[in-house]
DNA sequence: CTCCTTGGCTAATTGAATTAGCTAAAAGCT
DNA sequence: AGCTTTTAGCTAATTCAATTAGCCAAGGAG
């Protein structure tokens, strides 16, 4: 009796393990319903990825690698508050719309500076350079700007995908507010010494 | 034979908890390991707390609780850039010392507004409302500049956490870095309109 | 001293990850 | 086409943590 092959990968898996975590939430995804989703026995999975962990890594690896794609296009062309706006634009639209993904990156320590996350959330620092190309930063402050940028935005980012803001002021003019805030931070500090 | 009770409750059982996820990671914490360390079997546990999750929720809101207190200590008596630089030391002295009780805050959604997390962690704002007092903020923009501190400090704090950091540069250097930027939008959204 | 509530225990259930070992599908070779 | 080898998917079995059921004594209330 012909049973064809289901014809998975690690690449298909981590695709499909990114899509349901985005629809059930990361917390939310198991072996056996990426298996189901992928109609096929939990079993199978282990011929392509090495264990839940590994899985949960790649899906992160993924995450790094779209989010920065977005962040680049968005960027593209642009400079200044203009740039600044649009990445962290860029970013909250990504993390609303693929909460699973984002989640998968949130708490991960890399295992060594060859993990494909510690690779993949490198190359997503990427366009945040871009963006402070713009303003004239010192070259040996760089580090620290760029490590503000992304406290600043993931912070907002993943406080908002927790449900962490409880007022029902508008948290759309809050994002704007801290936009303005670090735009006038960075212009500051290009101009000290 | 005697065999005298332990004397547990919620309260003992939650601090253990904290404890021990500071000791072995949050994420390792588990039902089994908390008894062990009370000297008691598991299934003891659940006649005090309903669930891990509610154990999590307990070890996360008295987390929030802790470092309101800390926060609140290391800002009395200061005003502006010297409060703002209290705080965040504080926070972040508190992210180092307790990583297990950080991390429990991270990622849970408040399942209510009488949820005690989500009481918790809006005492844990106060002390952030009073660093702002000393910045002249219009206070129709209170809200946004609180929130900006929030994702500004925990982002940051996220990212030390879980060695987001990859460079060696000094990660306290940046962080000066950090609190200069906040200090100097926060003084300039003081003054716009 | 007796009654009643309740905290801790053992045994059993459930659910998910993971491993072992089998078989047939593909892919290569002649 | 036939033969061999590799490998993807399957079932069965294991392990381990959470959780529930049901028992019993400890400790407080009268």
């Amino acid at each position: 009796m012909s049973v064809p092959r289901a014809g998975l990968d690690a690449a298909t898996i981590t695709a499909a393990g990114a899509a349901l975590a985005d629809e059930i939430g990361f917390t939310e995804l198991t072996m056996g319903k990426l298996a189901e989703r992928l109609g096929v026995r939990s079993p199978s999975l282990y011929k392509h990825v090495a264990s839940q962990d590994d899985l949960n890594r790649r899906i992160a690896a993924l995450a790094y690698a779209e989010m920065a794609d977005a962040l680049g296009a968005a960027t593209q062309g642009r400079a200044g508050r203009d740039a600044l706006a649009a990445a962290a634009h860029a970013l909250r639209d990504f993390v609303v719309t693929h909460p699973g993904r984002y989640a998968s990156t949130v708490g991960l320590t890399p295992t060594g500076p060859d993990d494909p996350v510690a690779t993949a959330s490198l190359r997503g620092l990427g366009p945040f350079e871009a963006v402070l190309r713009g303003y004239d930063i010192p070259p040996e402050k760089m580090t620290h700007a760029l490590r503000a940028l992304r406290s600043t935005f993931h912070g907002f980012a993943n406080l908002e995908a927790t449900n962490g803001f409880q007022w029902s002021t508008d948290v759309g003019e809050s994002f704007e507010w801290l936009i303005d805030l670090i735009d006038h931070g960075l212009r500051h500090a290009a101009g000290r010494e």
